[in-house]
DNA sequence: GCATGATATTTGCATTTGCATTTAATCGCG
DNA sequence: CGCGATTAAATGCAAATGCAAATATCATGC
């Protein structure tokens, strides 16, 4: 069915999976980037909350793998997010070059108030698609992912 | 095995389909960033001559939703493409508001060069999953792109 | 047939972004 | 030890972005 490389007209544009997923990621994250609006965040910020809440302490560094931004974009949305009182930067321990992120009680709750969105706005995504075939697609995701990164986190 | 809505950390980052699809792509957009630095493409740029590569003629609106760009964005974007005689911009005959892009053989030849990559992309993102996998995969996303949509396109 | 509102695109301007550089600290090897 | 090479993070600055407003055209109701 898959000969060599076919050219995109053969493929079809609504067959080719970074297309479909760049499409489908837009219009998530421009749905995502309205409700943050509202509560004075970012997408950087918002997404160096969803992360933290989940992830403990990690590195700046690790945290910009984690959040799909731009070290230098990071370490801005961590200032603002610090001076809310949001997050909180700390020297690590063992190499003092490096800065550990730790998200507080206030970052917990904002991001709280958060989740609710970005749960439904997954559930809307998944709509009329049944659990096992959601599964399976998590399942391929997974499997991509570690196909393509580039570090090891 | 699913209850009411969970939180992030019950479900987990690597669980979360928009967090996977964000991760993926955001490492497929970069390395395809890469690429087009030397040609001196951006990322609207390169999205305009693909989709124009297989899409006849569309209004600037319709192509600014199959770019996934921002419209003012994608304006300036063809402003480039058409200094460098690489798409054409025509008035619609039926309604002298629009405007219709058309790529044109120069344009199609720049294309030619990005396919390749866009190609083996996908290729390294789907290493070692099977075929019968990739279109189940790949159906997913079909139906997940009708829910999401926010326009007829 | 004309005023009012809607639609397609562009543009002005302030903000955000990302590259390249800087600063600071650790590592490795002679 | 000590010095050049490397790594982590922050920052200066130019370029890209996106929102809101402007421009131009079309559609509709009276």
């Amino acid at each position: 069915m898959d000969g060599a490389a076919r050219d995109l007209a053969d493929i079809g544009l609504t067959n080719f999976a970074p297309y479909l997923m760049n499409r489908i990621m837009g219009r998530y994250n421009a749905g995502f980037h309205e409700e943050l609006a509202g509560l004075g965040l970012t997408t950087p910020k918002a997404r160096a909350l969803a992360v933290l809440s989940v992830v403990e302490a990690p590195l700046i560094g690790e945290l910009a793998v984690y959040t799909v931004t731009e070290q230098s974009t990071l370490s801005r949305a961590l200032d603002q997010l610090q001076a809310d009182g949001l997050i909180v930067r700390q020297t690590d321990p063992d190499d003092s070059r490096a800065t550990r992120v730790t998200i507080t009680d206030a970052g917990r709750a904002v991001f709280q108030t958060l989740w609710p969105h970005m749960h439904e706005a997954q559930e809307r995504m998944f709509r009329d698609i049944p659990a096992a075939e959601r599964q399976a697609f998590v399942a391929t995701l997974q499997k991509m992912l570690l196909n393509i990164r580039k570090h090891e986190i």
